[in-house]
DNA sequence: TCCCTTATTATACGTCTGTTCAGTTATATG
DNA sequence: CATATAACTGAACAGACGTATAATAAGGGA
């Protein structure tokens, strides 16, 4: 009576494309919980469910692994920010609303992401390679943006910079999304994308007429 | 013929408390230019320019260094927005442009200690300690923001929930803090505290009337 | 079925980390 | 000027780090 045949295999071959995805999460998710410092080579590998030898059959070295995780998580945020921006059925002011409601949400702004997020903004002070990506991203965003708060102006008959709109409302969010990181319970989501709103609106108020 | 007495001095002795507080000044030196990876005791203490094994003469080890450091750095953020927000001369309004100008002024946000505020941002998603000093200053910083921002709302005739007002105008100006780590040349100082000024006037005659 | 490719493991290596400690020397005090 | 105190040095330590490497074994193709 042989034991099963999965209790005799001591590991599970993957291709090469499925381990490293499978690396980069486990990267990210010891970024988030245990920050870079925490984010070594072997705690990496123990949470992926594999030998701390496998990093360099696939990565080049930690440091990549790290940067391609970076590549992921920023890809991960725009795409989900770009369909909601994209969504021809919907008004100006509804992208908008749907924006705000998604840069909060659990999707992008989830515990085990968040703390990834800030890792990354630490490590892009020192290193060259995570600073063009983080800006690449940055400006990405703004031109995702710009036009559509360009439309939002024209439907309330006023006049705005929308660039530099795009650039106080990322502000305004980012800085939102940093208090919730001090104190998670001080504030809801929803009552946090509320009020981003409604600062928006009153900027648009504020604004001088067409 | 004699040497200088002072080439003949290995080195010099400091009173603890001035010891301390240049070693302070070295460990955010490091924690702004090389990040918490680079903030390493040999590194701090050639900033320093002191040996190695001082550091525990004067600390109880390299966390209760950073974590004092983080302490110093609060209390030199806290006071420099006290002094602008407590002078009895000046109007509501005056006080508040002079905060954000002086939230955006080359003593608080200046290259040399920008990157340690972040650094810390980081540090307190791990460490409870640096996590307790960073609540207890947003929270010190929120209640110093309140009453004047009341105090503006009446002085315009309008009514506000003041704690969630200071609550935003912190975000967006940390938010607009962070962007200007990202990009330093994209905006100046001075435009972008006159864009937070604008947000916040907007968002007052957006307000009802009391 | 056997075999070949290569994904994977396990161990070992050199470097860097924070810390220890015995010895050294500046400086206040009598 | 002599002496005691303690600020300070510098080498040595154990452990963690990223990496290199030889051995192993999974799994598809002949």
């Amino acid at each position: 009576m042989p034991a099963p045949v999965n209790a005799q295999r001591k590991y599970r071959r993957l291709a090469p494309s499925e381990r490293r995805q499978s690396l980069i999460e486990a990267a990210l998710d010891c970024l988030a919980r245990l920050g870079p410092h925490g984010a070594g080579v072997r705690e990496i590998c123990d949470r992926a469910g594999v030998s701390p030898g496998l990093l360099r059959h696939h990565f080049d070295g930690k440091d990549e692994l790290i940067i391609e995780a970076y590549r992921a998580l920023t890809r991960e945020f725009h795409q989900n920010l770009h369909g909601v921006l994209f969504d021809p059925a919907e008004s100006a002011a509804q992208k908008l609303q749907a924006f705000i409601n998604t840069y909060f949400s659990s999707e992008v702004t989830r515990d085990e992401r968040v703390g990834s997020y800030i890792s990354y903004w630490t490590l892009a002070r020192t290193d060259r390679k995570i600073q063009r990506i983080q800006r690449s991203a940055y400006r990405r965003l703004r031109r995702l943006l710009a036009p559509v708060l360009n439309r939002l102006a024209k439907d309330r008959g006023v006049r705005i910079d929308a660039e530099q709109v795009a650039i106080s409302l990322i502000a305004l969010l980012d800085g939102f999304w940093l208090e919730l990181c001090v104190d998670p319970k001080h504030f809801s989501r929803a009552k946090t994308s509320a009020i981003c709103w409604k600062w928006l609106e009153a900027f648009l108020r504020g604004s001088r007429p067409r």
